[in-house]
DNA sequence: GTGAAAGCGCTAACAC
DNA sequence: GTGTTAGCGCTTTCAC
């Protein structure tokens, strides 16, 4: 492998020359520019990218977190951030955390190691203490979780929000036996709906016990192992409220295999509004998020920290809305 | 940020106890490894990586292409291959290529510019000259792609065989009009299966043409929006072989909302069997492959290729198997 | 416009 | 068991 050194050699120049030359900076004779891209050419030299990570500091690479790779909300998502980054010169690695604190912790690690320029947090069960303290001065943004902090810079949907006026929709439609299915319930974003789901109740004066609270499930396996302890015996429950689109079609499929009528005797609401929704009978209603926009900004502020601009931290909410369909 | 040489200095050894002490070498005191110990906790400090690429010529991460990050096939599979190489102390860094020849290049640039130790090529435009006149003599295995070549790793699926049984299968039960929908058309994997649901066609004395082959589509939308224009008219198609589940189930909302009775008049085969599969009405039968076999032997021989050992090309195809169910 | 020299942070061969 | 030394490949002052 051919180094700058190799190619000054060459071509009868300096290294700095060289470097001048491969980094396009101005100043450089038509002639020395020639005979190094010459020799670049015959020896067929690439830059090694080690070398200059070592010297700048920074390595053009920004580290995402998602749960699971293969996660009909966080896959898109992370796409969208991907192909962000790369358009502003970034690559990106990603990190599954498996909802483990002991993955989560592993790329604030690497963080620190300097192997990555920042990092965006997409999810996390650790509290905001523990996050700075392992990333210290380094660049963190969150994205999609609503954690409270006052020091990092939070872009987030309202959760709480969409899942209270989805809650109370169902309520007043007559609905009176709701069920609450979360995810992965310990992250601050399953806190929030649960809240959104407990005062929607309260504001309507209905009770609503832990006993309505489900967590665990989200894909649609997990739908339809549940729907199946759920509707085999006897169903007091005239509503869901399902974590993700996915797992609301595992409940439905289950619920029509049991004969239970969706949505005379049960309705279903699920999150995110997956194309899913479209490809179930009835198609599924579902809670739509402005999660481009969140995106959109949540890149922008990255870029101006990985500039070093300084700034206050930065705290975004987006608010989403219920698309009614059959369900 | 504190060096090895701060850490040196405050414990009163040499650089190279140190980097003894942090890379848990044997032949250290422990007299000197606690006074290290607590110079590293005193001053927070952690290795800094690009030091350590630099002079060790790794990184310790791989490179894996996806054509998009949500993708319903190839994101279990990247996820399975991110999941074993964070096992084995490597990071990923994912490229998507949107089915640009562009970005695929630009993925072989970043690995001839040694940021990473190998990198793992899911689907291609490119044959194989283009791909090693690119990479050059570092790491590339190709994982699904049946891509012809002679050297480099290749494990993938026996998509012509696939497609050739289950359109057997659908000939066989009277089925006479099929359609072949494709993702991109041009990778070797859906030549493959055209080429299988052709040779079905000849084996038993069916005509097949070009007009059968439909190409560009993969998502639900995609399926829903075809569908919207093949079942609008009449339809003289009783069985579609689609690319992808999504995209069965897209195409299978979309002809009963236009009243075409499947399984009666039309029958729909997906694939890779995916959980979306049990959630549509009827249940979408589709084709089953081994990716967990093989991304185990792929993980396998990139081990072996990353540790240096020398053994032939390794060529390894899978079998599949259609799932019947009710479409 | 160009080159010499310093150094980013680390590891490892070698000598003791 | 430990320190000295060289150097991985590159960028960037600084002087000319």
């Amino acid at each position: 492998m051919a180094t700058i050194l190799d190619i000054a050699r060459l071509s009868g120049v300096s290294k700095s020359t060289v470097s001048r030359v491969i980094n396009n900076h101005p100043h450089v004779s038509e002639d020395s520019r020639t005979k190094v891209m010459e020799a670049i050419e015959k020896l067929s030299f690439v830059r090694n990218a080690r070398g200059v990570n070592l010297r700048t500091q920074t390595s053009k690479t920004i580290g995402v977190t998602i749960p699971v790779l293969d996660h009909p909300y966080f896959s898109p998502l992370v796409g969208m951030i991907a192909a962000k980054c790369r358009k502003a010169g970034y690559k990106i690695v990603i990190f599954q955390t498996f909802y483990s604190i002991d993955e989560e912790n592993k790329i604030y690690e690497k963080l620190t190691e300097n192997e990555l320029d920042a990092v965006i947090i997409t999810h996390t069960l650790l509290g905001e203490k523990k996050i700075k303290q392992r990333v210290r001065d380094k660049i963190v943004l969150i994205c999609n979780e609503p954690l409270q902090t006052r020091h990092l810079d939070v872009f987030s949907l309202d959760e709480r929000d969409a899942v209270y006026s989805s809650t109370q929709y169902l309520l007043k439609e007559g609905r009176n036996q709701l069920l609450f299915c979360a995810d992965e319930e310990k992250t601050p974003l399953q806190r929030q709906r649960w809240e959104g789901f407990k005062q929607a109740h309260l504001d309507l004066n209905k009770s609503c016990t832990i006993q309505q609270k489900l967590s665990g499930y989200s894909t649609i396996e997990e739908g339809i192992l549940l729907g199946d302890e759920i509707f085999s015996g006897h169903c007091n429950h005239d509503g869901i409220f399902a974590g993700s689109d996915f797992l609301a079609a595992g409940l439905l499929s289950s619920a029509k295999k049991h004969g239970v009528s969706v949505p005379k005797e049960l309705s279903i609401i699920g999150f995110d509004n997956h194309p899913i929704c479209l490809t179930t009978f009835p198609a599924l209603s579902s809670i739509q998020n402005q999660t481009e926009l969140m995106v959109k900004d949540l890149m922008h502020c990255l870029l101006d920290r990985l500039e070093g601009k300084k700034f206050p931290t930065v705290r975004k909410v987006y608010k989403g809305n219920l698309v009614i369909r059959g369900t």
